[in-house]
RNA sequence: GCCGGUGUAGCUCAGCUGGCAGAGCGAUUCCUUCGUAAGGAAUAGGCCGAGGGUUCAAAUCCCUCCACCGGCUCCA
């Protein structure tokens, strides 16, 4: 038998015999390594260590030290949770039971379960855990495979499709209770630390709306409990700053069942929020040499047409008819910038053309979809469209990311960045495409920025870079994007006149630095936990008098010396610690405290929500220090930092 | 849009095996004028999500719709 080669993750090649597995490959490296592998990654994929190498594998040792083990734990969990079900309800049927980010689910049918039923199968999995079966890879041939599953056309319908084939079929074995699967699973149910079952839902069979529903059921595992633990504390954590609850709280937005749903009225609080947001951009767009444009909310329908929205979603569009004649509500802005643009003769010298507009649009999303301000019918997208010459295109791009960098950093945020490229259905040549594509993986490749690719992932109408926001806890949000677009100058016939004074095409870019403001602003109510940096804080300070008598001196401090701020005075007749305690709880970012000792000193003590504090503190002091803070759009307040 | 769950006071929730609509917080009024995370008392507040049905009687049981929550699918 021949050698065959395998590169490690170091880059050093490894000589195995022909028809070795992974494990084998592990022996090959040390015995120790060898009986510590539980899995492996081939070629980025996965899999079991019984799976066999090919010529050229990259290969990757997976052991309990690996990050991918609790991936291969989880998937463990999924069988043991699936073992529990069958022995208290024989007649579920399984299907697929995969790990995911967070842990496992099981899609499972012809049972009904409900939360208390997973008490019990929770109680019965760590009976499974407790027993510590063995786990153990088996191979059948196809007849017997397909007779174990006489009754579960799902398993049958794997056997035919992802199973499909000559090779023997994989099961795997804990007791009892086996399972098709190709693994990679641990060595014994013992190893499962802790598991939770967290919830029960639904899904259709292969995720097709035409299927089957099934029962899902999700649960999470780890090797230790408090690994478990500080997960829960986590999804804890983000319960406490889901914006839907803050923004009732905080009093920043509702949704009234009255006036329609997914579409979020603003309270004053959010609306002071919104304005900052807003001047914030609109410095951004002016100093990036943008022109401020405005157009309506409505358009007839001729103009959809022409933009080719109409037929690819009116759907999801609000109609409505004006005296006979139909009109839609705006799903996007460009096709109004583009009638902008289309106003006039353009020379190349005029190019490139910077519109934008803090432009509200309306789309009809699905109704099970809407939720809070992350899914709504009406948004504002802090829209910029330019028009460019193809040999501006870089350029362009590359001040847009700077810009969309700054905010990132503004925020506190972190970025994580993809490039979208062709899908399937689009339009445009070849040529064209290639191009684009080449040029914005040029771009990101000399800003060093990380990204990675999501193929077939861009609009129809051109590729694109997507920026995601990872707020404090990690989780990941869909953030601005920036898209060439071939189809609307066509659609749009619009023109520039070259240096060879013949007309040209324009590119065009779409971008945003936000996305939409709702759900920007849903982001930073969970990333900052509702304590919005002085600069977004919609109540900066407020004055809390000892007792009445210093109502006088507060009402001088907030409308004289701290007038230029969003200032409140705390005048109910409540403790002292009454009144922190509310403003603790606003997360209003300073307090100022006045008693008979400030009044007689004309000072005041100044209190942070970071529950530090000093007395005796001179009122231009204070003041010159939160201009200070609010200018440079300081995260934390740090007056009380030394 | 699909599957499952939930709608009771401004908020959080109890009442749901049919028989007078409840609590805490908040609000209002009065007392208290207070020095670092809840001072005291009283009062008001409800078409029990909407509509229909069963019943002597419905917040409670049944049907339809609406909204919200958790997923699925979708997201220019």
């Amino acid at each position: 038998m021949s050698d065959i080669v395998v590169i490690l993750p170091d880059g050093s090649e490894l000589s195995v015999p022909e028809g070795s597995s992974v494990a084998d490959a592990a022996y090959e490296i040390g015995p120790g390594l060898g009986k510590d592998t539980v899995a492996g990654v081939v070629d980025g994929e996965l899999v079991d260590k019984a799976t066999a190498l090919h010529d050229g594998a990259n290969l990757v040792i997976v052991t309990d030290q690996s990050d991918e083990y609790l991936d291969v734990l989880r998937h463990s969990a999924a069988h043991v949770f699936a073992q529990a079900l069958q022995r208290l309800h024989p007649e579920a049927k399984l299907t697929i039971g995969p790990w995911t980010d967070q842990g496992f689910y099981y899609d499972v049918t012809n049972v009904d379960l409900d939360m208390d039923d997973l008490e019990d199968i929770e109680a019965e999995m760590a009976d499974i855990v407790e027993e510590d079966l063995p786990i153990e890879r088996e191979l059948v041939d196809r007849e017997e495979a397909l007779a174990k599953y006489e009754d579960n056309e799902f398993k049958r319908e794997i056997l035919e499709t992802e199973a499909a084939g000559d090779d023997p079929i994989s099961f795997y074995k804990q007791g009892e209770f086996e399972d098709l699967c190709k693994g990679p699973h641990v060595e014994s149910t013992g190893e499962i630390g802790a598991f939770e079952l967290l919830n029960i839902s639904s899904a259709y069979w292969r995720g097709d709306e035409e299927n089957e529903t099934l029962t899902r059921v999700y649960g999470t595992a780890f090797a230790s409990e408090s690994d478990l633990h500080d997960f829960l504390e986590m999804q804890e954590e983000a319960k406490e700053r889901d914006h839907r609850k803050l923004g009732q709280e905080l009093e920043l937005f509702s949704i009234d069942e009255t006036t329609g749903p997914g579409l979020p009225l603003y309270h004053p609080n959010g609306k002071r929020i919104l304005d900052e947001l807003a001047d914030y951009a609109k410095q951004l767009n002016l100093d990036a040499g943008y022109d401020p444009v405005e157009t309506p909310h409505l358009f007839r329908t001729e103009l959809w047409k022409k933009s080719g929205h109409y037929e690819n979603y009116v759907d999801d569009m609000f109609l409505l008819d004006v005296n006979d004649e139909e009109y839609g509500l705006k799903p996007m802005n460009c096709p109004g910038h583009a009638t902008i643009f289309d106003q006039q003769s353009w020379s190349y010298r005029d190019l490139p053309v910077r519109y934008f507009e803090d432009g509200k649009v309306y789309r009809k999303e699905q109704r099970g979809e809407l939720s809070g301000l992350s899914r709504v019918w009406s948004f504002t997208i802090d829209d910029g469209h330019l028009f460019v010459r193809p040999d501006q295109i870089e350029d362009e791009i590359n001040l847009i990311i700077d810009n969309i960098l700054e905010v990132f950093d503004t925020f506190d945020l972190e970025a994580e960045v993809a490039l979208a490229t062709r899908p399937e259905k689009s339009v445009g040549s070849d040529e064209i495409w290639e191009q684009a594509e080449t040029q914005l993986k040029a771009v990101l490749d000399d800003s060093g920025i990380d990204y990675g690719i999501e193929a077939g992932d861009g609009a129809f109408y051109g590729p694109k870079i997507d920026f995601a926001f990872k707020d404090a806890l990690g989780r990941k949000w869909d953030g601005p994007t920036v898209q060439l677009d071939f189809n609307m100058p066509d659609r749009f016939d619009l023109t520039y006149t070259g240096e060879d004074n013949e007309e040209h095409q324009p590119v065009m870019i779409h971008r945003a630095l936000y996305g939409s403001y709702e759900r920007f602003f849903m982001v930073l109510i969970e990333h900052f936990n509702g304590k919005f940096p002085f600069w977004l804080a919609p109540e900066q300070v407020r004055i809390l008098p000892i007792s009445d008598d210093q109502l006088g001196y507060a009402k001088r401090l907030q409308n004289r010396d701290f007038g230029d701020f969003r200032v409140g005075v705390e005048d109910r007749s409540w403790t002292l610690g009454r009144k922190i305690r509310e403003a603790q709880e606003d997360r209003v970012p300073y307090m100022i405290i006045v008693g008979g000792d400030e009044q007689e000193t004309q000072t005041i003590s100044v209190r942070d929500r970071k529950e530090r504090e000093r007395k005796d503190v001179e009122i231009d002091d204070f003041r010159a220090h939160l201009e200070d803070e609010r200018e440079e759009k300081r995260a934390e307040p740090d007056f009380l930092d030394e």
